[in-house]
DNA sequence: TTTTAGTATCTTGCATTACAAGGTATTTAA
DNA sequence: TTAAATACCTTGTAATGCAAGATACTAAAA
């Protein structure tokens, strides 16, 4: 049983994958590449394969909507936002980021 | 298909729960009852059956060791502590924590 | 001695979900 | 009409937190 960096990094990525998609979907409508690439800005890199499957997911929860618009180049896309449920889930994923965050510097300085 | 803000958070908590237990086996070895506290204080709840198999894994990676040590009531508790392979784990895993928080907050600000 | 309560360790089965890999559809230009 | 680019989506796998329950040791009460 190999411990690997790599995969417990994504683990770590996994939790609050959610959380960053909503928070680049909150600053504006975007579609899935605008979404990988802020993430890959932030350096949090995503595949479509993993986000496909979850922004279904939170469409069908009442989270997202979407419309349809036509691109210059090549098929339309499915530009997502935050429905009002949305904007309340997010200030809630705000609230357990920010006691993750503290739980963690808390250990971390315990520590030292 | 129901979006719950306590699976959310559990979602976050996954991922570097390996870290923060880690973080605290690093300052002094600990058994299971103690490690639960720590995480209570830094408001990380686990519960057992989430601890048992995921030190398991570590210790079988290389990453923890572990002593009987006699307790003044009740059965005798494992004591784990880290290796020096495990160490080394612990400031990777350090690092993918700074690259995730920066990550996140970085997303956060574009968003004022 | 037997029972009960408290404290430990550990296992089994389930649900969630990121990811790899592969598939389908639309548009434009050679 | 073919090829390339861009977009959407699905399937199967692996990892892992958690609920629930099992087992074991100790000490004190019945």
């Amino acid at each position: 049983m190999a411990i690997n960096t790599e995969n417990a990094k994504s683990q770590m990525r996994k939790g609050f994958l959610e959380y960053c998609i909503l928070l680049i979907i909150a600053n504006k409508p975007v579609y899935v590449s605008d979404i990988i690439n802020e993430l890959k800005e932030a350096h949090l890199i995503v595949v479509e394969g993993t986000l496909y499957p979850l922004l279904s997911r939170l469409k069908s929860s009442g989270i997202l909507g979407y419309q349809w618009q036509e691109s210059l180049q090549g098929p339309p896309r499915k530009y997502y936002e935050l429905t009002e449920q949305g904007r309340q889930f997010l200030a809630e994923l705000e609230e357990s980021w920010n006691d993750i965050k503290n739980g963690v510097e808390l250990l971390k300085n315990k520590n030292i």
